[in-house]
DNA sequence: CTCCTACGCCTTTTT
DNA sequence: GGCGTAGGAG
């Protein structure tokens, strides 16, 4: 059973039975640092030690499910019982169970960023300060960097040098904010993402009843994944766990410096240096050896990240042999550039054999995915988009998610905001303002608030609108005990008229949110009779408020099957970890990749340079590149040089596809390089008019639906509502056919066939 | 209170 | 190009 160590090379051997001590794995791309980890915690295992007493963290749960994945394939069952898990997830779970430590309740609500947003700006508004000086973004990332650095609202407040500085930006009130903003979490009870880290530091810090012995003495040897993406806050915690006297100091850190792509969220490369002095005894393994790609795309990705300052030292090398030469594309425009990229996709397909899921496109923006999936669309290959909204982000979701989260807690302010108007009850703005000042006024939630609003001397028609909530939930809060999570959903979902309101909706994007609503109670009804680990496995419990911590930090990577074959698009951020034979890196110009946002500072720079080193190195046997020489951008169409990264691949690692020289960077054949202060606003596209419609004009009866049947493609129709246009195909199952139809004003809609009211 | 329109904003990456 | 919000009319 000990044969699993056959397959490592000589350091890695050394790195995964090294058990004792504090140990630093360097870990370059491809270099097998996944199966170190895994391995490393199968020989724990091995060696008798306790799953339970075994803490891994990752960034991902998709890393940490795979992660306990591939152990179980080396040890079994017991690999279950192992703490793998992100440190958001790891950290929730603990806090839940020792909430009354630091005051809070056990079902505390995690906030998402939208959450965070509206309390922000809530905050903001209510104290009439000028939403344009304290903008919802900066302030909530300079409260997370306040998190980071462990600064409490309290200490912020006590620091004149602080006070000073806000005083020197505009921003003499932050304090105010961000201690505001803490108190309205506490007392909703609610944590944002950074609340997990920070309360976490803040239970082992203060040690009420000793609670941090009993974590040291529970995990007995820690690993943490993607060192380089720690912030001080988190490596903060680790010390905690793992410092203190007496301690055998069994922690071991896995990460690359060269692929720190975080620190925009606090990630810092000197949490590597400090480990170094914090932990000299530390043994030190560097994996360099790249079992993942060809030579010239190592030799590209070796040279690329030279150009960064400071690094750990070594060097990435392959015995893969050279492999093919990176493809550098041009495109003229955005458009051609999604176009060219499919081609490349067919002919590799073809002369390689390639399938769908062998490919990926990775960009520096969620926004560029368009242009690809319009032209993968064309050439009929199947593709998925990763990122952007997650399936629980959208609105229709959170809007349910909104009553769940009452029932489950009633304090939870944003979900109350959420739902008490929807669907309306004629509780407007102004009545929701007045109930949010007179709670803060009194120091409770909204929600006591609104229980006793009787007594707040609102007028006769908000206190009745108000009482009927408040009944509603309660009712929903009373049947808590004898239904299950899908059955009080249900009922949520039809008696709050959320489903009702939903089904009115029949154009697509309102079919589409319905059925996203009932993808959501399939969700959780599969939740409810599945024995299985729901990401943070909470075991055996199947109550609403489980369902709702299990997928309070579940992003939209997930909840993706892999099963079918199709083309991976996604940003370079969501890449990192991942392999595949073929990668397209795409829309390499300045301003782009590198992000004009990061282009300030030198280190700004220099992550940019890693995430480019990243996006290279996911290439197992072919790596394209390309980019356009112009593009839309913010509703403009902007020309772009060529990203200096390009430059630094040399030129025996590159084919290029188009006549492409060196010096071709500066070539300016729209007669400007980089558009600023250029006006082009006369390449702007002409604005369209939205047409509107009012839902209470009566239709002409000669518009009504027509089956699909007598309908055919190039057919000119005219439209009850939005106008002449022409067919221009149809689609779908029978009875469930939708149309598009280009109108003569320039737009294009996809109707469905049953509902529309039209005449030929 | 609700609906509608116009405008101004912003736009990186994620747990 | 898309979103949320402010401001106006019913």
């Amino acid at each position: 059973m000990s044969d699993y160590l056959d397959g490592l090379n000589d350091i890695q051997r050394q790195a995964v039975t090294t058990i004792e001590g504090p140990v630093m794995v360097i870990a370059g791309p491809g270099s097998g640092k996944t199966r170190v980890l895994t391995y490393r915690i199968a020989h724990l295992l091995e060696k008798g030690i306790p799953p339970w007493s075994i803490l891994a963290l990752t960034f991902t749960n998709k890393a940490a499910r795979e992660m306990k994945e591939r152990i179980s394939t080396v040890v079994g069952d017991r690999a279950r019982s192992v703490w793998a898990g992100t440190f958001h997830s790891i950290f929730a779970r603990i806090l839940r169970y020792e909430a009354e430590h630091i005051g809070y309740p056990g079902n505390f609500t995690i906030y998402d960023t939208q959450d965070s947003k509206s309390v922000l700006s809530n905050i903001i508004r209510e104290n009439n300060l000028d939403s344009k000086v304290y903008s919802v973004n900066g302030i909530r990332s300079r409260i997370s960097s306040c998190k980071y650095n462990l600064i409490s609202p309290k200490a912020y407040i006590d620091n004149p040098q602080y006070l000073q500085e806000d005083r020197e930006r505009k921003q003499p009130h932050f304090q105010k904010i961000y201690k505001a903003y803490m108190a309205r979490c506490r007392r909703a009870g609610a944590m944002d993402f950074d609340d997990l880290l920070y309360q976490m530091f803040i239970l082992l810090h203060k040690n009420p009843g000793n609670v941090a012995q009993k974590y040291r003495d529970k995990f007995k040897y820690l690993m943490v994944d993607e060192f380089q993406d720690t912030n001080y806050l988190q490596y903060q915690i680790i010390r905690k766990l793992v410092n203190w006297e007496g301690s055998p100091r069994n922690v071991c850190i896995v990460g690359d410096d060269a692929q720190s792509i975080y620190a925009f969220r606090g990630a810092t490369i000197q949490n590597i240096l400090d480990f170094q002095e914090n932990y000299p005894n530390v043994k030190v393994f560097k994996l360099e050896q790249n079992y993942r790609s060809t030579s010239h795309i190592v030799e590209a990705a070796n040279d690329v990240i030279s150009n960064n300052r400071r690094q750990i030292q070594k060097k990435i090398w392959t015995d893969k042999g050279e492999g093919d030469q990176i493809k550098v594309i041009q495109a003229v425009t955005d458009t051609e550039e999604g176009k060219r990229v499919a081609d490349q996709i067919l002919e590799q397909k073809t002369r390689y054999h390639l399938q769908n899921k062998d490919i990926a496109i990775l960009y520096r923006t969620n926004a560029q995915s368009r242009s690809f999936e319009e032209s993968l669309r064309q050439h009929n290959i199947r593709y998925k988009v990763f990122g952007g909204l997650s399936f629980y982000q959208r609105k229709e979701i959170k809007d349910i998610l909104g009553y769940l989260r009452m029932i489950v807690n009633p304090n939870d302010e944003e979900a109350l905001r959420r739902v008490i108007n929807y669907p309306k009850r004629a509780i407007g703005k102004t009545t929701i303002d007045k109930v949010s000042r007179m709670a803060d006024q009194a120091n409770i939630s909204m929600w006591d608030l609104c229980k006793n609003v009787h007594q707040t001397g609102l007028s006769a028609r908000p206190t009745n609108a108000i009482k009927g909530f408040v009944k509603l939930i309660e009712r929903f809060q009373a049947m808590q005990s004898t239904k299950d999570a899908y059955e009080l959903a249900m009922l949520a979902a039809k008696e709050s008229g959320l489903l009702k309101l939903l089904g009115e909706d029949k154009t697509i994007e309102g079919m589409n949110r319905m059925e996203n609503a009932q993808g959501l109670l399939d969700g959780i009804k599969i939740f409810v009779d599945s024995d299985e680990d729901f990401g943070e496995d909470i075991e055996g419990d199947r109550s609403l408020a489980a369902y709702l911590q299990s997928i309070a930090l579940l992003t939209d990577q997930d909840t993706q099957d892999d099963t079918d074959d199709h083309v991976t698009l996604m940003s370079v951020h969501a890449a990192k970890g991942l392999e595949f034979p073929s990668v397209f890196v795409v829309g390499l110009e300045e301003d782009l990749f590198p992000s004009f946002m990061s282009k300030n500072t030198t280190d700004e720079l220099d992550e940019e340079r890693r995430l480019f080193y990243v996006a290279i190195t996911r290439a197992e046997r072919f790596l394209t590149i390309s980019y356009a020489k112009s593009r839309y951008r913010f509703g403009q169409i902007r020309y772009n040089e060529t990203s200096r990264f390009l430059d630094e691949i040399a030129t025996r690692n590159m084919a290029m596809s188009t006549p492409f020289s060196k010096s071709g960077r500066s070539a300016q054949p729209y007669g400007s390089s980089s558009g600023k202060g250029v006006n082009y606003a006369k390449y702007a596209a002409p604005k369209k008019k939205k047409k509107t419609y009012n839902p209470n004009t009566p239709v002409d009866p000669r518009f009504k639906a027509i089956n699909a049947k007598e309908l055919s493609v190039g057919q000119q129709i005219e439209h009850f509502r939005f106008g002449n246009g022409t067919i221009k195909s149809i689609e779908g199952a029978t009875g469930n056919e939708f149309a598009t139809i280009k109108f003569d004003d320039g737009g294009e809609k996809r109707i469905v066939l049953r509902f529309a009211k039209f005449k030929v």
